[in-house]
DNA sequence: TTTAATTCGGATAAATTTGTCCGAATTAAA
DNA sequence: TTTAATTCGGACAAATTTATCCGAATTAAA
């Protein structure tokens, strides 16, 4: 489904929205370790989403990751996902013809399409903000 | 989505589909061309499907591949995916966490499972023989 | 029986994704 | 000003997926 660097960089922005709610600011050591993942894999993935304005960065001592209060709720998974993976979930498709196109489509074109917009509306609508109250109340988890 | 090899997989069952209907059995070249693939991987993708009972194969000369007609209509779309992807549409999840626990589940969780059961769902309903219609009409394509 | 067409199947290679290493740049605090 | 903590960023390595090559096995037809 997503890559695995998206998914790192799924679990990485969920964790830092949930800090950042407190004005904590993370860690790369901090975020890998709350998501079991390979830091200096992670580090990139960071990088690449602060690029994007999803995070904001800050180097030297008590540096770290954060995410501004106000884009907690507005940064939505697509965004993050869109950082990443690029546009592979509007624009990748079932049979993987070169390009989409609705003229010539795949035999799958028409089943596959309501999925697929279904995933996007759902990445659309989920906000960051929405993923973090039930890993707040200990009833989800980004690791285990 | 799918891995380049079950695209494959499902392009060329849908196109010896077509084929068997008319009692054609179809070479591995033929196929190759007809779906834009690269022949020798493609003879490995054919061969385990034929391992896994979805297409018979016949060797030498006028050999090929083909599907029982009563099979045309039962063999779904998950059949395929599964012969080549394994069970990972249905254990894969959102964000990877190493196995599925409903008790501690990811943020994602409940919103990915709603749309993957409705993939898992598509690709249970489809048979090959619906996928076949439309590229007898000329109206869908396996290739561009 | 010989030949040729074909799938079978293993070895290997290329490409992509995932992951590591390490030094440079930045910055807060000692 | 020095030190230490941190992100930045490029080079590299490992793992996986995708793809190629080639000989063996099978089988229909000449
Ligand atoms: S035709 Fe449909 S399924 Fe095929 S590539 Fe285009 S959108 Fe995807
Ligand atoms: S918790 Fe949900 S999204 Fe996460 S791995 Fe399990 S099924 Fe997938």
């Amino acid at each position: 489904m997503f890559s695995k660097a998206c998914e790192y960089g799924i679990k990485a922005s969920i964790y830092i929205a949930l800090q950042s709610l407190q004005d904590k600011r993370v860690s790369l050591k901090e975020i890998a370790e709350e998501i079991n993942s390979p830091v200096a894999f992670t580090a990139k993935i960071l990088h690449q989403l602060a690029k994007n304005d999803i995070l904001d960065s800050v180097k030297g001592p008590a540096g770290g990751f954060q995410i501004e209060k106000d884009n907690v709720e507005k940064l939505k998974l697509s965004h993050v996902v869109f950082a990443i993976d690029g546009d592979s979930i509007y624009s990748g498709c079932g049979l993987g013809l070169e390009k989409c196109n609705e003229k010539q489509p795949c035999p799958l074109h028409d089943k596959f399409v309501i999925i697929r917009n279904e995933l996007k509306q759902m990445l659309e609508e989920t906000s960051l903000l929405d993923l973090t109250s039930g890993l707040d109340l200990g009833i989800t988890f980004l690791k285990r």
